[in-house]
DNA sequence: GCTATACCCTAGCGTATTAGTAGAGATTAA
DNA sequence: TTAATCTCTACTAATACGCTAGGGTATAGC
């Protein structure tokens, strides 16, 4: 399961991307659109702006945009920047590799052997999935 | 990512197939075997009992074995016992669908459609590997 | 029978994570 | 000046995770 944040976050990003690239919406408008509560929804919008994934103006006439193309984010890596590794076990993670502490060997692993299967199977779709590519209803259709 | 439970869980079922089928093992062996504390496996190896993977006896030359084929037990059934939903959202549960509040038409929401394929990848892959596929490293290859 | 060795069962516990809330501050347009 | 906006830090209640503890119950072998 994927975490309420990351949806969250996939969620704003869609309605940005909806919006049009270059205009801009205030939080309230995302938060009400895609009934995410405000202030959870600002802490999202600031992590996604930290990250290269949005831009924002303050002040009066302020609201966030997306800065890369719709088409340039990938499902993935809003997962990897707000949940953590999309791996389903630290030994097969990409950006947190960590060796399993009850596994000696980890070349014969049984275990890890059916799930790298898993972890590629899932990557395929997440990483070829960007944003523009889920509001079309297409991207890498199998 | 899994729990660790569910990986004890696969790996102590993986031992038993490696025994051989109708061969005993007791508690203490596994647990060194897969380096598992062995009262957390105690409760592991109990679940699995419950739900018919594997029996027991008990008393002075106990032990646990498998009831089931190695080949008719699915990484996928492990998983949805240990952990629950092997799904990424909850609107895409097959033991346990919920829908999502923040969601008013779950037909045309983006983000569902694309964790759709994300589901359907993993369950491939999940719902066709057994223990003895794992064992002999093969099973739903791509 | 007795006892050692297994499995069976329930409860609890420390830590971390999740899903937010709260509230003050900084910036800017009108 | 002020009202609307984003920015930032801190806190919190609830839950899940990964165990540990400590009994209870059955059975084989002496």
């Amino acid at each position: 399961m994927i975490s309420q944040k990351a949806k969250y976050a996939l969620r704003a990003l869609v309605s940005l991307a909806k919006a049009g690239q270059g205009k801009t919406m205030v939080i309230g408008e995302i938060s009400q659109q895609q009934a995410i509560p405000k202030k959870f929804l600002e802490q999202i919008l600031l992590e996604l702006k930290r990250a290269g994934f949005v831009t924002s103006l303050r002040g009066r006439s302020g609201g966030y945009c997306l800065l890369r193309a719709p088409e340039d984010i990938r499902f993935g890596e809003v997962l990897r920047l707000i949940d953590g590794p999309v791996a389903p076990l630290p030994c097969l993670s990409l950006i947190a590799y960590r060796k399993c502490d009850d596994c000696s060997n980890e070349t014969n692993c049984e275990v890890r052997h059916v799930f790298m299967r898993v972890a590629m199977a899932t990557r395929q779709v997440l990483d070829s999935t960007s944003v523009a590519d889920a509001l079309a209803g297409t991207g890498a259709e199998l």
